[in-house]
DNA sequence: CTGAAAGCGCTTACAG
DNA sequence: CTGAAAGCGCTTACAG
């Protein structure tokens, strides 16, 4: 553990500094008398080799980075963040690789970390956590360093880099249709931000399953919101003058604030509304009112995010990935049967 | 941003590799026409120095670790752990230092994950986060690799290593002297796992207060507890037969849960029974029952804590630092006033 | 103020 | 199967 290098265990050893390397690599053509000798060597000296140098002359730091650009304030409230971290994590541990983690913060810890990240010889790859309009010069910016770069959520300007996201359109067609199939008419949905391509596409995949059930579409049934309880509590509010029999709330957190405002204004879930939420999150709230609601598979996503990161390190060529990932509906009682 | 190196710069800015190398370090002893001169050749090229090159030759990786080790499944719930790694950026960014994020899992990955940690020329210092007495092994075999090290949370033999922690122990202290002074005879004490220090020094803190005032200590007044709310529910139940007059529950949470067994049992918070948390957590609910709660700064611990180990990193001879930091205690209505 | 040279600790053709 | 040597891209005494 002490500062030993690949010259001192070869000393010790009675071999050549490149038989030391051959061993330390797991490589083949080392004859097995010298191999148990030097492994015993190593160790009884505790011996590790030098990441520094072995970057330096490999071209491979196995580390990637992991970018939570300034938009990301829900990162505190959000038990989205710790999945995703999660899955990245375990993926860099059966991969080998490191995380470096830059919570951005603000733009001014932006410029900090830009020449960190592109400096040659430190990152492999970089996945950079996004979707929000405010991202995307750091995203293109990124993208021009020609560091692998895959983005975890869809950019705005898609064809330029390739990302990985929840397929948002169609898990939010498969929640909206589910409440036709249950014939309620007039069905309302309070979206996330929409200078997000998350609170985008879920609006997108409303309008679809609308569209192709025949249903009219009616402005006054979208209220644009913010994701958070309060978001979902005053956009409910909102639409009582629309008459909706159910609202699809493009996140947990917004449909149990909605289910907060039906409640109080003496209505009942779902008889009076049916409520599909966004998420599943993993927490009390969810369970107590039986939400039925989409379940993204944040774990795997993370997971998936490394994987596909991996591929492209490892491609001799550039080229553009897309994935999406399925998510599933979970049935409860919110939307009643 | 394609693959320079200093000696290409220096071939067009007409000067030797030396003086490129000044220039990007920011080293006054180049004249001021050379030095404009190599600028302006940076900027055209985006030039950014490799930085495994650099790592090697000075000896500096200007990368730290974070290990948050298998114990850790609270991660998903609890908001200590993104306030930590938000105070951790903060300073990283701050100090320009990259942070390398471990997150251990099980002890398979714990496993996996040594090598990478004790590997030379790869971390300038590493922060264990702790207090839970399952991670003592790795803790020691951390110390033993002559990387400095630094655990967040008072570790079980704390004479071996250098740590920072809230001040667990007078931050009780207060939270129960102030039961005490509004004159409350029979308090109870919900803890967290005794299997941690951090349970096990609020506990501490809550005994010297009761042995200050000359309260008796009453061992059916002691709960101990798993920091969650259904467990602070469940402990509060178990309470009742020994008619508590106030509880001081080690975690918000667990305050929370208390609160709820209160009500069930027809009983008045804070007339019948006072309560205080500890945490101040940012969520809706320590706001909805008016919780009297000590405050942790924990964006500042994670600050402090890089810091502390940056000082460990500087500093020629091997140190042993103790950091405690002060808590607040936040009056609220859940203990009457 | 500037440059030539040594060296950080590895890997990897190349030769034997 | 094994070793001598070159080289990855920097920094930093040393000399001028």
């Amino acid at each position: 553990m002490t500062n030993l290098r690949l010259e001192d265990i070869a000393k010790k050893a009675g071999v050549s500094r490149s038989t030391v390397s051959r061993v330390v690599n797991n490589q083949l053509n080392v004859s097995d008398k010298v191999r148990q000798r030097v492994l015993k060597v190593i160790e009884e000296t505790g011996f590790s080799p030098n990441a520094a140098a072995r970057t330096l002359v490999s071209q491979r730091s196995n580390t990637i980075g992991l970018i939570l650009p300034h938009s990301v304030s829900t990162f505190f409230t959000d038990p989205f963040y710790p999945h995703l971290i999660k899955g990245i994590s375990l993926a860099c541990n059966h991969y080998d690789f490191t995380l470096a983690l830059f919570v951005a913060g603000t733009r001014e810890y932006q410029e900090k970390i830009l020449p960190r990240l592109s400096s040659r010889g430190f990152l492999d790859g970089i996945i950079i956590q996004s979707g929000h309009d405010a991202d995307q010069s750091i995203i293109l910016e990124l993208a021009s360093t020609n560091i692998p770069l895959l983005v975890a959520g869809r950019p705005l300007y898609e064809d330029k880099v390739c990302y990985i996201d929840i397929d948002n359109v169609s898990a939010s067609e498969k929640a909206v249709r589910h409440l036709i199939s249950l014939n309620h008419k007039h069905i309302a949905t309070i979206t996330g931000p929409l200078t997000s391509t998350v609170g985008h596409d879920r609006l997108t995949g409303y309008k679809i399953a609308l569209e192709k059930s025949g249903l009219k579409y009616n402005p006054s049934l979208i209220i644009e919101s913010d994701f958070t309880e309060s978001g979902g509590y005053n956009a409910m509010k909102k639409l009582f003058p629309a008459q909706p029999d159910a609202v699809f709330a493009a996140s947990d957190m917004m449909a149990i604030g909605a289910i907060r405002a039906i409640k109080e204004a003496q209505l009942n879930v779902p008889d009076d509304v049916a409520v599909v939420g966004f998420d599943d999150l993993p927490i009390p709230a969810v369970n107590e009112f039986q939400l039925t609601t989409i379940r993204q598979p944040v774990v795997q996503f993370g997971f998936k995010a490394v994987e596909t990161l991996i591929e492209l390190i490892e491609s001799d060529y550039p080229v553009i990935k897309r994935v999406l990932m399925d998510t599933e509906l979970i049935i409860r009682k919110s939307c009643g049967s």
